[in-house]
RNA sequence: GGAGAGGUCGCAUAGUGGUCUAGUGCGCCGCACUCGAAAUGCGGUGUGGGGCAACUCACCGAGGGUUCGAAUCCCUCCCUCUCCGCCA
């Protein structure tokens, strides 16, 4: 396991590094972290002198062994014994320490990046453009969750029979709008884009969720499966973890992956607001990108992520925007993230469907993602990056409210119709 | 789920308590030989930590234990393979 941020850099720089978290109105255990630094750089070398010196008697026991010199052997033994029953309580001084710095680490969060926004809410959010025009109607407009019981393509009443509230079923021509979605997203992707199509297990151990930074900080948000177990809640885990552990040749940089995946999250303290409709799930699902590149590139590549996760909406005709967040509207993990919320002229408001980030070598460092520039060089931290390309429920809410029609019926954007296999979905 | 076999430095293998701080082959890099290449020979070739450095420590699936000393013995767990059972 690695620093989370540089500890070069923790060491070195503190004051730059508070300042960056600072900038996400967040704190972080600095000053504590390098104290536990200084603390556990004596004690390691001091145990690493110890070892050397167990090892160098131990040697020469089995040398007079050999030697027949049995007399002298049980001696030197003796003055092993000594030695060896002192490292211990050194090695369990050096255990503490190392998991008190580590657990300092973890919950260290990433810096923002200089061109990142300062700020104190959404409010400070930076919309950076606009696309598409809001649809104009000769009638109001009807929000999903009204057009789409009328049209029998969700079921909320048997979702909360079954599951609970946080579900949706979804039938008919619902079921074929959503399943067409994941094709023309995932094609758009891999066939016309350069992305490699990844379908990940929904299910992962503790150590991915560490990888990617929802452990250990996050539990609540998660459905635990058993001791080491989790539901997926982003296809974010498993793919970035896919490179966990690894040392990557620079040729295959960057590597693009488009995964789709159900998606699993509790939502807790989410209860309540803006979740009307399928707006917010316990269940969803979604296409996800995901980029491991060069340190060098990762902002350039963050800029082409965004464009990646833009194509899918421009190419339904549907009016959005994208917005730099602020410092404090990030998440723990990221940089510098942008936002991309597509218009909803049912519900009235805009809503987000995917979160484009670069996460630096945040999640490299935790996940021990590396790759080396030539051979013989030293490994490095390779940038990590992921955004949605797109979500499903609020792109199909988007769709339905965007595209309805006088009579309540939903004319299908042209390039999605050979998915859905028609024009228009009416009753 | 049951029985058996196994997880070693990129790959393949050796190693069953003390020249193993892991040998050998392949691959890779460098050098030599060559007009050039092949072949051959010689040398090198993991990751992380501490130290200005020389150097040193840890790592043989993971974690514990026994011992002066563990890749090697013991325990727990994870994973892989073969066979059986079950089953989309």
């Amino acid at each position: 396991m690695h620093p989370m941020l540089d500890r070069q850099s923790i060491v070195q720089q503190p004051d730059l590094v508070k300042a960056g978290i600072a900038k996400k109105r967040l704190s972080a255990p600095i000053d504590e972290i390098i104290a536990a630094y200084e603390q556990w750089r004596v004690v390691t070398t001091q145990l690493g002198e110890m070892n050397a010196k167990r090892n160098a008697v131990s040697k020469t026991i089995g040398a007079l062994m050999a030697q027949g010199k049995k007399d002298e052997a049980e001696t030197a033994k003796a003055d092993a014994k000594e030695i060896s029953d002192a490292i211990p309580e050194v090695e369990e001084k050096e255990r503490i320490l190392d998991s008190k710095l580590r657990e300092l680490e973890l919950s260290c969060p990433n810096m923002a990046h200089e061109s990142v926004p300062e700020g104190a809410s959404e409010e400070d959010n930076v919309v950076v453009r606009t696309r598409g025009e809001k649809q104009s109607f000769d009638f109001e407009p009807k929000a999903h969750w009204d057009l789409a019981t009328a049209l029998g393509i969700l079921d909320f009443e048997r979702a909360i029979k079954i599951s609970g509230s946080g579900y949706a079923v979804y039938q008919g021509w619902g079921a074929r709008l959503q399943r067409a979605l994941f094709n023309y997203m995932i094609d758009l992707h891999t066939i016309h884009g350069e992305y490699l199509e990844v379908y990940p297990p929904y299910v992962v151990n503790t150590a991915s969720l560490l990888g990617t930074g929802q452990l250990p900080k996050f539990e609540e948000d998660l459905y635990r499966v058993d001791d080491d177990h989790f539901l997926i809640p982003t296809a974010e885990v498993p793919v970035t973890n896919l490179y966990r552990d690894e040392i990557l040749d620079v040729w295959q940089l960057p590597i693009k992956n488009a995964a789709f995946s159900g998606c699993f999250r509790k939502e807790a303290g989410a209860a309540g607001k803006d979740t009307r409709g399928i707006q917010r799930m316990h269940q969803f699902d979604k296409v996800e990108l995901v980029k491991i590149c060069l340190p060098e590139n990762s902002y350039d590549e963050l800029e082409l992520l965004v464009t990646d996760a833009e194509r899918v909406l421009q190419s339904l005709g549907l009016h959005y925007r994208v917005s730099l967040l602020c410092g404090p509207e990030m998440s723990f993990s990221n940089s510098k993230c942008f936002d991309l919320e597509v218009w909803a002229p049912g519900v009235g408001r805009y809503l987000e469907v995917s979160s484009c980030s670069n996460f630096e070598a945040f999640q490299a460092r935790r996940a021990n993602i590396r790759f080396r520039r030539a051979q013989g060089e030293k490994p490095e931290f390779a940038h990590v990056l992921n955004g949605s390309g797109v979500a499903t429920p609020r792109l199909f809410i988007a769709i339905l409210e965007s595209y309805q029609q006088a009579d309540g019926s939903i004319v299908i954007p042209e390039p999605l119709r050979p998915y859905v296999g028609t024009d228009r979905i009416e009753q």
